[in-house]
DNA sequence: GAACCTAGTGTTGCACTTTT
DNA sequence: AAAAGTGCAACACTAGGTTC
């Protein structure tokens, strides 16, 4: 007996039927359940193998009513951060037994809304989202009202009760600024991000209060708000460059910055 | 053509039966 | 009595059939 090609895929059924047992007997062999006699388990792993059974997780899940794909909504795919980030997440699911499903939004929140919808329609066990920017808390309650953990990651909505994960974006920004000024450095700026981000103002915060408690005058302080890529760091490096006494380190509000 | 009904899809979990 | 295996309902949805 051989895989058969171009025809429907081969189900339990016809496994049992090859092994001469009944489809509960391949499904707890499937599961690796030890109250299955080996002899009996080999009969069903050839009968797999010489059929050439792809397990249907689809099915499963109608009888679970659930599934192992957890979402991953990320709100820049292009910034490398997230794409190191996906990885990692990616990562994490595998070893846990779950597929990740990742959606760009672009920093759309329509489109973060047409993603979330699609999420919800896949059944995901749970949800991993970087807010677009513009996100409104109500975007997310009826992924909370479906009972469907969520978690932000990087960015927090204000009024929002999901936990977030995210670094302490104050004592990063000052600890980087005390960095700099460490090294020498009394002109400084801050190069990128928009005043609409928590994140921004976490992060500026924490370069102005080190700056103040370092000694850096706030006239040797440049603060440029921009576009949170590359193109956004470009401008404000123009701008800082401009003036008369030019900054001589940055701190950017991002990687991509 | 609309509205409704039925059968079928693949897998799991539990109660039950058979075998040793 | 314990181990091994079986039968069946359930899940959400769709395609196809039937009735009006």
């Amino acid at each position: 007996m051989t895989a058969r090609a171009g025809k429907e895929r081969v189900t339990i059924i016809e496994i049992a039927a090859a092994a001469g047992v009944s489809k509960s007997t391949v499904s707890l062999v499937l599961k690796g359940s030890d109250s299955v006699h080996p002899e009996t388990r080999d009969r069903v792993n050839a009968a797999i193998r010489e059929l050439g059974y792809v397990y249907n997780r689809g099915a499963a899940n109608l009888r679970q009513a659930r599934s192992n794909i957890v979402g991953m909504i990320i709100n820049d795919l292009t910034n490398p951060f997230f794409a190191e980030l996906a990885v990692g997440i990616e990562r994490s699911f595998q070893s846990a037994g779950y597929v990740p499903f990742i959606a760009n939004t672009a920093e759309n929140p329509v489109r973060q809304e047409e993603v979330l919808k699609s999420m919800l329609e896949q059944g995901v066990a749970g949800l991993i989202v970087s807010p677009a920017r513009g996100s409104r808390p109500d975007a997310f309650r009826r992924v909370e009202a479906a009972g469907i953990p969520v978690v932000f990651a990087m960015r927090r909505l204000p009024e929002s009760r999901i936990p977030i994960v995210a670094p302490d974006n104050h004592r990063g920004a000052w600890l980087a600024a005390r960095h700099l000024v460490e090294r020498g450095h009394r002109r400084l700026a801050f190069f990128g991000g928009s005043a609409d981000l928590v994140v921004y103002h976490e992060r500026l915060e924490g370069f102005r209060e080190a700056c103040r408690q370092l000694g850096v005058p706030d006239r040797d302080v440049t603060v440029c708000e921009g576009e949170t890529h590359r193109k956004g760091g470009m401008a404000c490096l123009d701008t800082a460059m401009a003036g008369g006494a030019p900054p001589t380190a940055a701190l950017c509000f991002n990687d991509a910055v």
